[in-house]
DNA sequence: TGTAAATATCATATAGAGGTGATATATATT
DNA sequence: AATATATATCACCTCTATATGATATTTACA
């Protein structure tokens, strides 16, 4: 779905904010962590930093933070150095010309798909994943598709 | 979202399927049409023979037809041999453990999109796009995203 | 001031996706 | 039988994501 740099950016930062922000955590300690390749987390972290999503200081008691607080970072933001986000707008066949008014076969179908992507990358803090871990919702705010999904007739006898 | 060869398979499936099946398409006119790299297609065309999308026949008159109505054929059935399809029920964050029990802190978020993903190309059939073409369906089962998408409430006085 | 501990940067490697070009093979028509 | 018109197949090319390894630079502290 993502590529595997921007796995590697989610991941890390969801790591580096579930730990207090007093010490900043180390490169080699956070591949190690996150069994992630040691050189390739380094760049994935300065290019983060140069994006303003973490803050690094060199030298001894070094390291990375977030550059600000976890419940003002999205994940579209962490991703967007590494992945076109806006590219989940576009046609599902990769037509150039496809929108609402000349679209491709898929549009109408795909769009609404689309655009559940990109509001969960835009409106999911990365707070709210640390926060709840790997637990369900406390509040489930939305009910995730209901409507427009009704209750998949025919083929799936799910429990 | 999906790679360039499963987008080719899909738009060149849906030409043959806008197609009537007295008379095969031939792959040269096929790609001129979608303006796709003939050869490349061709090598696709093939693949989609051998997992039973297409059937083919060779020499003159030869070209390809589907190889059964587009009524039965599924998206990710199209695409299956180019694309990991079960992959997007996986991971967001491309970790091996992630499951209802043992989840990423993304899983719960996550796992209502993947669903709906998957459900898109395991039900939209061929047929279904063809016969919409680029219309929006003729009975909008689905308000978009009216309750979904609040007016932007708050934070929203950037600049 | 020297040194250890950390990030920053540079140079290179590798595999796979996407693509090109040429040739082999089958088939309908003449 | 010859030929034109198709698909089938083979060999190769190129670029990018994903690394790997080494070195340079900054900083805190003994």
């Amino acid at each position: 779905m993502l590529n595997q740099t921007s796995e590697y950016a989610l991941r890390v930062v969801a790591l580096i904010a579930s730990r207090p922000p007093e010490e900043p955590s180390h490169a080699t300690e956070l591949a190690a962590t996150l069994d992630v390749p040691a050189n390739y987390l380094s760049k994935i972290l300065h290019q983060l930093a140069g994006a303003g999503v973490l803050a690094s200081r060199r030298g001894r008691h070094g390291g990375f933070v977030l550059a600000k607080p976890a419940t003002r970072l999205r994940l579209a933001t962490v991703i967007a150095p590494f992945e076109d986000v806006a590219a989940y707008r576009t046609c599902l066949l990769g037509q150039s010309a496809c929108n609402d008014r000349v679209a491709c076969v898929a549009h109408h179908r795909w769009k609404p798909i689309a655009e559940s992507i990109l509001r969960f990358l835009a409106d999911t803090t990365v707070e709210s994943l640390v926060r709840s871990g790997g637990a369900p919702p406390a509040v489930p705010a939305r009910p995730p598709l209901s409507r427009e999904n009704p209750p998949a007739r025919g083929r799936s006898r799910r429990r």
